[in-house]
DNA sequence: TTATTAAGTTCCATTTTAGAACTATATTGA
DNA sequence: TCAATATAGTTCTAAAATGGAACTTAATAA
């Protein structure tokens, strides 16, 4: 199996993986998150290679997570910025950070913290049902087959 | 910048992705919180080669995210459970598989769906904040310099 | 006229990966 | 006894991806 392969499984990690699950892509968001905007900010902040770095970019504004806006003529020079599919994973990468805080960050603590201008309060992300509000334990959800899985079954089926 | 230096980056995010970061780790989890738990059931539903899934999952048992587990003698041979640090990367998976469906999945929705048996929905999950227990909009959220990346920045400094 | 800035591109050596076959240990059935 | 099957790897090689460094292009600044 190659990796260009996955995005086909009948998965959305997959599929989501498919875009974002390489090893440099996922940090070059953290970075648009934080304000990032240019190619040779996200060179030095991120140290890949300008080679990957356009690459990755390149693949990012196909999957329109980022999009190219101009911010000079002469020469003409484009910033990247997170469109909302692109804003939408955020909570990706807020999940990434909680795990890092708690479980990679050592006696020095999180590198960063979070202020949430609504309650005034540093907080860290908790994970809720959209359902009850309840904060979710793993072991109180249970997956079941969807529509998307159904619709793929089938079509297999009809090929064969 | 090789890979494999990410992980001393003063930044959660690049530390946990220097362990689930590659492209096939996350698909390993997900299959663990789908409840595999056997090396030729990985290979066979993931369709990667036997001998990165061997790599693979040595390197998640190294960082105590899975462990291994006599399940018979004679051969002996063990299988892979997630430990509590692993299962802390269900927030990680759940916001991908979030992300995957809403953008990903196209006509046929989600492959799977999610049931709270707390609350008796078919539910996604949502990011709330620790402190007020409110809906997170990313907006809403502040960097601040953590003690973390102080530490670290004195270190810096200190060394030069 | 020479540097500098920004955003790439090109080239090559190194590293990683895919794919397939092979190995080790034990059980089952003929 | 012998062949087939099951499980969990390991080994080998060709192909693909990556890292590092230098080069390019277009414009401004010194």
């Amino acid at each position: 199996m190659k990796w260009d392969n996955i995005q086909e499984m009948p998965c959305s990690v997959a599929r989501a993986l498919s875009i974002v699950g390489d090893r440099w892509t996922l940090l070059i968001l953290r970075d648009c998150f934080m304000g990032t905007k240019r190619f040779d900010k996200f060179q030095k902040q991120i140290g890949l290679t300008r080679h990957r770095l356009t690459d990755r970019l390149n693949k990012l504004v196909e999957h329109e997570i980022l999009r190219k806006v101009p911010y000079q003529e002469k020469p003409l020079r484009y910033e990247y910025r997170l469109t909302r599919k692109g804003v939408d994973l955020y909570p990706v990468l807020m999940t990434l950070v909680k795990w890092g805080d708690k479980w990679m960050a050592g006696e020095d603590g999180p590198p960063i913290e979070y202020f949430h201008t609504q309650c005034n309060h540093t907080m860290s992300i908790e994970l809720s049902c959209s359902e009850c509000g309840e904060t979710i334990n793993p072991k109180e959800v249970i997956p079941k087959v969807g529509p998307g899985l159904r619709a793929y079954s089938e079509r297999l089926k009809s090929q064969s």
